[in-house]
Formats: C-alpha cells, structure tokens, sequence
DNA sequence: ACACAAAAGTGACATTTGTCATATGAACTT
DNA sequence: AAGTTCATATGACAAATGTCACTTTTGTGT
C-alpha cells in the first residue's frame, strides 16, 4: 500500500514513517509538512491513501483535503489528530474524509489505514461516541448572557411548545397578564418582535 | 486477537471463520447464530472483538449488541450487513457499537476487526457519507398529504422564520389580507391553531 | 368572446398578543 | 416600623392575528 504522510511536525512525520514501513506492507512514498504541499504531492503520486495532520500552519489539512478530494473524488484522506478535536470531526465528514484518529494511538494507525484502503472509514476512540451528540445539540445557550432566569426559560419553552398565554397560565398557576409580561421581558431581552420569533429562535439557538 | 462470529446463515459463519483465521492473528472463539445466543456466548468468552449481522431471526442484533454493552460497557462489536441499511445505522451508533461494514467486503473484514481491536470504529464504504444527512434531515414531509400546495409551502417557511403577515405579503407580493386567508387555511388542513404552532411544526416535523 | 375555476383581494369582526404604567403583597434589610 | 426588593397582578390600549363571507382578477380551455 502506498501512502503519503503530511504532517507539520517533521518529526512526528518520520516517526511515522519509520513505524509504518516496518509492517512490511506500506510504502512511504513521500512526505509533506503543509497544506499546500500536501496537494502538490497527492497529484504528484496518487497514493492510496492519504495520512494528513489536521492543524498545520497556514493551509490546514482539511482545507487541503477539500482541494484534493474535489479534483479527485475517490481520494482517500485519513486525518491525525493530537485530541479529538470536536469542532472538526463534521466538517471532516463533509468533505468526505475516509477517518479521524487519535495521533497517540501510533498502534491503531496501520490497521486504521487497512480499513481505509479497504474502502471504509476509521474513527478513533472517542470520536464516533461524540457524534450522535455533536450534530444534534446547539452549543449550550447562555440564558445568564442575557439576563433570563428560571421561570422565562420555562416559559420560553411553553411559547415554543405552541401554547397560547392563557394555557402557560394556567400550566404555571400565574395570571394571564403576568404571562403576558414576562414574555414582553423575554422578547426585549433577546430583540425579538413576537413569540413566533422567539419559538424560531428556541428551535434554531437552543433545542 | 480474539472474536466471536454470530451470523443466522450458518454457512456465512463458517465461511467468516474460515477467511479470518487464515490471517493467523485471529482466533474464532466460538460462533453463533441469534441474539439470545450472542448474550450468551459474550458472557461465557467475553472475546475482544464480537462480529454480528444485524438482521436475525427472534431477537435482531442490536437488541442483543444493546444487552451485551449495557452488561459490558467496553464491549467490541462490530455488525455485519448485507446492504447499508440506513435506519439502522443510527441506532447502532447510540447503542455504541464500534462499527458497521458490509459483508461482501470479506477483505475488509479483517483489517477492521484490527482496527477495533484498536479502540478504534469503522464503518463501511456508504455508511459514513450518509451519516450527516440522516442526522440532520426529518423523514420528508408529505406536504400533498395536507393538500398544501406551493405558495402554502413557501408562506409556511416564511412564518417559520418569523416574519410577519404584512412581511410576509410584501415578500411574495401579496395583500396582507391574502396571506391571513392562505395562513387560515394551512392552519386548518393542519390542524393548528396559530402562527405560532406553524413554527414549531415546522421545526419539528419539517426542516 | 365566453365560461369556469383558481388565485388574489376586501371588509368586518372577535381574539390574541405585546406594551406600559401602576398596584399589591410577601420576604428581606436596616 | 419603614424601606427595599421581588414576583405577581391589573387595566387600558394599540396592533397583529385568525376567521368568514363575499368580490375581483386572472388564466385557461372551448
């Protein structure tokens, strides 16, 4: 199997080298230490699989991967990282990265890219686990960043359950006008108009 | 390294034992061939790694997969299937299985049997490309169902943003009083009661 | 040109909503 | 006891919303 190995730390990136080649049954066939290189050099081999660091100065190894996989579609581009870095295990999916592993785990890596080669997908340790939740949960709002306490988020989650004033009343054992206050509160503090507003700002800031 | 092999098709079994162990490094420690068996045999061997196709007869594999993990947290198991099957694959995730790949890649097998084996997850050709896009996505909404059509779609969207009647009919172009009339009627072939109520359905059962 | 249906509009009305100024009462300071 | 704070409440008002019956406009086919 011949692979290309990029990474920042030249270092790191010999270490590699030398830990792979003594499988037996891959090939080093050459290395880089940027994004920008990295592009050059995956034109320049086509190698099977492509082993990328994915901060590195100037061009980072998922920019790089983008340019790489638009020209060539199939490319297989397997990421390093030092910790897994949350924020960058979507983006990587999207442009079509074949895994993200743990740099650490220097054992995992030549199986990982057998996998790879092998046409399936490699993701380290505690990356696939964060998944299910990193899609489907917005950032944590801060509700103290604007001053809204207990009892509006509880009513901040009744409007945008679709209930009218009268039933978050009657729900929360206030009078209607109270209702009727805190969500006047609740709008200035956010800068919304009406509670439509502000049950599309519930969907798509908080739940 | 040792696995367990469970499989409904005994001659798939036999023929996964038979393809691994000629690696040398894997050892079939023992095959099954339903979900009450997998439970069974993980707690007698507790192997390292346990192969399992996701369809079988009585209890599925994930039901099993979902017992074992919760008896066994690090447990190792790695599904089989046919054809990616989509539904599945999410599920799987949650219940915190270390991989998903298809079975005709026999030559696939191994390696990610390693890579687990590694602590790392692997996932078959199609699978990880899709993820994303189940995530996100809601099942499709059958708008002809309701009997909404175009115009009724696009005023949804636009009260799903929060704009108001009056915004809304300077955008499309419409009098105010036309999109209370159309916005009457969605709440009806819907069911809803207000605005409001459009939003959150919105939210919920659409985008 | 006519007819018919679909799309867009109007006006009137009751409700709901959001805003605001102000009031009440309980719980704490001091 | 007087003062302060906080949550809750009231009433009045304007604006937005939803409903409905009915009209006008537009487009398409014959």
């Amino acid at each position: 199997m011949n692979i290309i190995v990029v990474d920042d730390d030249k270092l790191v990136a010999l270490s590699l080298k030398t830990i792979l080649e003594s499988t037996g049954h891959i090939n080093v066939m050459a290395m880089g230490s940027s994004g920008s290189e990295a592009i050059t050099l995956y034109n320049e081999h086509k190698p099977d699989v492509m082993l990328m660091d994915i901060r590195m100065d100037g061009m980072t190894g998922l920019e790089a991967g983008e340019k790489i996989i638009a020209e060539n579609p199939d490319a297989k581009i397997l990421y390093l990282t030092t910790f897994s870095d949350d924020e960058y295990i979507v983006k990587a999916l999207t442009i079509g990265a074949k895994g993200y592993i743990l740099k650490q785990d220097f054992e995992g890596i030549a199986p990982a890219l057998e996998a790879v080669m092998n046409g399936q997908s490699v993701f380290g340790e505690k990356v696939i686990s964060k998944l299910p939740v990193i899609m489907n949960s917005k950032p944590e709002f801060d509700f103290s960043k604007y001053d809204i306490g207990e009892k509006e988020q509880e009513i901040i989650t009744l409007v945008s359950e679709g209930l009218s004033n009268k039933e978050i009343a009657s729900e929360l054992f206030l009078s209607e006008g109270t209702v009727r206050n805190y969500i006047s509160g609740i709008l200035e503090k956010l800068e919304l108009r009406d509670r439509t507003q502000l049950a599309v700002f519930y969907y798509t800031n908080i739940k």
